[in-house]
DNA sequence: TTGGCTTGAGTTACCGGTAACGTTACGCCG
DNA sequence: CGGCGTAACGTTACCGGTAACTCAAGCCAA
């Protein structure tokens, strides 16, 4: 059944191998590897011939060998993302999914939390599977994995953060597909400072030692102090006009909840608050509701992400919209292009939008 | 640089090869590629050089070539999930990912809804990477997947829903880890039955022509029965006790919403919803919420998931808690078992908790 | 001293594809 | 009818590892 030119050789494999097909269909190795391919060097008959053998004998190609004998034809992508949990990258990694399986490229998947050295394990096991490209998750890294990065000599895209635009980005870089951060936030400052005086507050959380949503905490800031909202000053170590609370926990609705709890403790002249997302400013809006704290009249609420929930609560929760779909496949595109070596520009802006909701 | 026996011969990768190490390290490839791994068959001094030349060298094992060449190093693994939109597969992916990254396992992820020739593609473009498991979530299929699964020849755990049970299954299907949905719906329905009269409806969705949470469904409606609820008769074709209602909509918030809108328009008697879903479920409640319902006075509100909005509502849901992380890590340990060859249960019942909030 | 056992390390033969190149057959054209 | 271009197919040489086997050296006990 298994043949092999010495007949005396021991088959590791038992299944059917393309010299398997191809001695049945009367055809050298090469010939049946093109008709299966579809690529040229063949007649129709022998196509024919060819598939139908292949067909009745169960050949599975052998995509192992084929990406190793050749090094052009592996398409394997790596995606590197720091969570699941949140539904954020969840609809990332669908976005990237579809569009990989798309052209039959199989992405192979990390999940590596924000520890940058979890991170840089993983980059090194994923590069000795040989991919073709790499997907990370924006944010900041260490120095070491910055510079790993750099050196990659396969396409490489960052998602979800633009990190500060062209001009702070060397090139050899990754490139960049998803929204600047520090844009959005400052976008969602400059709306709330023309309509509240503040006192403003920011409740996030950290993870690993790094607050997420550093860059949009910093725009929004910055966009206050450019309206001119004052800072407090007392207890007030930074003199930001922004009182912030990161809390060591997930982003998630409970979360939310008990950190404004926290926060409006500690400070209970806050008029405003800004959230590290949705999730949360929703955990944050039912904490107030509890409290039987009016929203926006007492406390004016601003999320981030444009989750659905949102959308359907009694009051509509103001927020900016990120869309995670479309940098998902939008990223995948960029990598491909790349990958096929077409020009790509390094950034890809997606665009965020405000949403005027009914809490802020 | 680059090293070969034949000198003349061409070189087609760049990168830095085991030989290569080998060569400058003074040894075979083979006591090279020992010492790397590990394993045994050499010095500790051996070992101490290669280590050191590979590092200053640079370099990188290729997997491919490790995989390809020994058909039992072959440490990927297949996962073939519906979506990852709900934070439920996420979850469950999250756990599964950290499980097999644990013992060096690359997983390699499939996003394929609910159409059984989209999977039945992705299943078979992913078995031609050889992978050494496959983890596909427990679902309705089509024969003919159901017989692609039964014919593998690598472990396969079917992860989220237990099917019925071990007196249902066949001996060549794949293992399961989950819990029994049916069940979860019955003591739910049970639970209500105790303390509501009725009338019930049920709000889910339809993914591709496939009811979602369909199980749950019957075992809900089962309970009910079984507790003497009576099918309110008219406009009721199947004679069930439950009016049900399936949107062909994503599970979210939004469709909870507008899905409890219609049920109600439509049944506006109904007194205990049942929801695909927490996150439909908190939907349904801003509905009634906004209808100036009380719950559970007028309506009474039971989700499933316990998803952790329904922890911080002003009024806890009512639902049945799943612990899809745990699902994750027990279905990756048990697929590594398998692959190990140890004996490993057919079933693995992970369990619910009911939660009983302030809804129902 | 000898023989057996353990241990370190080399040798060889693949694994199942793809790329590159060589050869043959055949149609087209003048 | 000869020259030529191209389609069809065969051959061979890898690719970068691993497994199985072999062998030499070192060690200890008898």
């Amino acid at each position: 059944m298994t043949s092999s030119k010495k007949p005396n050789s021991t088959r590791r494999s038992t299944s059917v191998s393309l010299a398997d097909v191809a001695e049945r269909a009367g055809v050298s190795k090469m010939t049946a590897s093109r008709a299966l391919r579809g690529t040229t060097g063949y007649s129709a008959e022998t196509r024919a011939l060819v598939l139908k053998i292949a067909e009745e004998m169960g050949y599975v190609p052998n995509r192992l060998a084929a990406a190793f004998g050749s090094d052009t034809a592996n398409n394997l992508v790596g995606i590197c993302i720091p969570t699941l949990s949140r539904e954020l990258y969840g609809q990332i990694l669908e976005g990237l999914e579809n569009r990989f399986s798309s052209v039959n490229y199989q992405p192979i998947v990390g999940v590596v939390g924000y520890d940058d050295e979890v991170e840089l394990a993983w980059l090194n096991s994923a590069l000795s599977w040989r991919p073709s490209g790499l997907v990370v998750a924006g944010r900041e890294r260490s120095l070491a994995n910055r510079t790993f990065l750099q050196s990659l000599t396969i396409p490489c895209v960052e998602i979800w953060n633009l990190c500060g635009g062209k001009d702070t980005m060397e090139k050899s870089d990754p490139m960049r597909v998803g929204f600047n951060h520090f844009d959005a936030g400052a976008e969602m400052g400059r709306y709330l400072a023309n309509r509240y005086q503040g006192p403003f507050g920011y409740i996030g959380v950290r993870d690993e030692d790094v607050n997420l949503g550093a860059e949009r905490l910093a725009g929004f800031t910055s966009a206050l102090l450019e309206c001119g909202i004052p800072a407090p000053g007392r207890k007030n170590k930074n003199n930001s006009p922004v009182t912030t609370t990161f809390l060591k926990d997930k982003a998630s609705f409970y979360a939310g909840y008990y950190g404004t709890e926290q926060l409006l403790t500690a400070n209970p002249d806050l008029r405003v608050l800004y959230y590290l997302d949705d999730n949360m400013a929703v955990g944050g809006m039912m904490l107030c509701q509890q409290k039987g704290l009016k929203i926006p009249g007492d406390v004016a609420i601003a999320g981030f992400g444009g989750m659905d929930i949102g959308a359907i609560l009694p009051t509509r929760l103001t927020t900016t919209a990120a869309f995670r779909l479309r940098i998902g496949k939008t990223a995948a595109d960029a990598l491909l292009k790349k990958i096929s070596g077409s020009p790509v520009g390094v950034l890809t802006d997606v665009g965020t939008e405000l949403v005027r909701g009914e809490t802020a």
